[in-house]
DNA sequence: ATGGTTTTTACTGCGTC
DNA sequence: GACGCGGTAAAAACCAT
C-alpha cells in the first residue's frame, strides 16, 4: 500500500462499505485502518473524530456489512456459517442475489438454526464475539484485528480466564490487545473511548489477559505508525509525512524515545516537520490530534532539537 | 504500597499579526 | 487584543519493583 496514500480531501463519508467514487469493494489495510477499493484502488480511511456522533452509523454499518458467503471467521462464534442473512436479497454491493446463492443462503440458514448454541457457555462466547465485531467496527479496524481479537477472546475463554469477567472489559482488552499483536495504532485511549469506558479499568483487563493469556512481551506501536496515522487523520501533505518519517528514522535508537510515550514523539516529529516543509501546523492542532498535550509536544521538540542538529538541504527554487 | 518517571493542568510572559 | 509559542510548578498518572 505504499506510495498509495491519498488523503481525504473532502473528509466526508468516504468511509463505508462500498467505495465512494466507484461504488466498488473495500477491503481493509492492515497497516493503517485503511480501507482500500479493490476495483479502482482508491484510498480512503475513517473520520478524523471518532466522536459520539457517529455512533448512530454504526448501527447502519452493522447491518450493511452483512457478510454473504464469506470465509469462515474466529470472530463468530461457530466461525461464521451462521451468518445473520439479511432480508433485503441484496448483496453488498447492492444487487440482487442470483437463486442459486439464494438456495444456498437458504440452507445456511436452516443449518444455522440447527447448529444454533444450546450450551450457556457458546451462548455467552456468541455475545462477546458480536461485542468484539462491533467494537472493531466502530474503531474502523481491519478485519484482521477482530479476527486475533477473536482468537485471543476464545483462549481466554477455553483457560477460564475470562470467567466471571465484564465482558465489555474483556472485548476492550482484546481488541486492544490485538491491535498491538497486529501493528495497528489505537491508543488505549480510543479503544477505552469506543467501549464507554475509563481507560483504567481497560487497562486493568488490559493487563489480566496479558499475563494470563498472552504471557509474550507484546512490543508498543513503533512511532512511525502514529506518524503515518496522524498525517491520514491530519488530512495533513504527504511531504510533511515523508519528512516526519525521516526524521524518526534517523533519530531512532537515540535515548530520546525510551520510556516516552509514542503518540506524543509523532505528534512532535510531525509538528517539527510541518515547519520544515512550509506547511505550519500548530503545536495545538497536532497535539489534539496526537490526543496529547502541548507541553508534551514542546518538550519531545525540545529533546529532539537538544539532541540533534536537523540541516536542512535547501532546494534551489526557481 | 512505593518511588521514580512522564504527562497533564494551569498559569504566565513574550513577540507578532 | 488574539494567537502561537515557550516555559514552569505542582498534581496526576503511569510503571516497575
Amino acid at each position: 500500500m505504499n506510495g498509495l496514500t491519498l488523503w481525504n480531501a473532502r473528509g466526508d463519508d468516504a468511509f463505508g462499505t462500498s467505495c465512494p467514487v466507484c461504488g466498488g469493494r473495500l477491503v481493509g489495510d492492515a497497516e493503517k485502518g485503511e480501507q482500500v477499493c479493490l476495483n479502482c484502488g482508491c484510498v480512503t480511511f475513517a473520520p478524523a473524530d471518532a466522536g459520539p456522533e457517529w455512533k448512530a452509523m454504526d448501527l447502519q454499518e452493522k447491518a450493511k456489512r452483512v457478510r454473504v458467503g464469506s470465509p469462515t471467521t474466529l470472530s463468530l462464534q461457530d466461525m461464521g456459517l451462521t451468518t445473520e442473512i439479511g432480508r433485503s436479497g441484496r448483496d453488498s454491493r447492492g444487487n440482487s442475489i442470483d437463486p442459486t446463492m439464494r438456495a444456498t443462503i437458504e440452507k445456511m440458514r436452516k443449518w444455522q438454526s440447527r447448529s444454533r448454541t444450546n450450551s450457556s457457555e457458546e451462548r455467552g462466547l456468541a455475545i462477546v464475539l458480536a461485542k468484539i465485531t462491533e467494537l472493531c467496527q466502530s474503531l474502523s479496524l481491519p478485519d484482521n484485528v477482530a479476527e486475533t481479537a477473536a482468537q485471543i477472546y476464545r483462549i481466554s475463554a477455553k483457560m477460564k480466564v475470562a470467567k466471571s469477567k465484564s465482558i465489555i472489559g474483556m472485548t476492550a482488552a482484546t481488541v486492544y490487545l490485538a491491535c498491538r499483536k497486529c501493528g495497528v495504532s489505537r491508543t488505549l485511549k480510543e479503544v477505552a473511548r469506543a467501549a464507554r469506558m475509563d481507560k483504567g479499568s481497560v487497562a486493568r483487563y488490559y493487563r489480566l489477559v496479558l499475563k494470563e493469556v498472552e504471557k509474550e512481551y507484546v512490543p508498543p506501536q513503533s512511532v512511525d505508525k502514529y506518524i503515518s496515522k496522524l498525517i491520514n487523520m491530519a488530512k495533513i501533505n504527504p511531504k510533511v509525512e515523508l519528512m516526519a518519517l525521516t526524521l524518526s528514522r534517523q533519530t531512532r535508537d537515540s535515548k530520546i524515545s525510551s520510556g516516552k510515550a509514542p503518540a506524543g514523539l509523532a505528534a512532535a516529529y510531525v509538528y517539527l516537520s510541518s515547519v520544515l516543509v512550509g506547511e505550519h501546523i500548530p503545536q495545538r492542532e497536532v497535539a489534539e490530534f496526537a490526543e496529547v498535550t502541548e507541553v508534551t509536544v514542546r518538550n519531545r521538540c525540545r529533546e529532539i532539537l537538544d539532541n540533534f542538529v536537523i540541516r536542512q538541504v535547501f532546494e534551489p527554487s526557481r
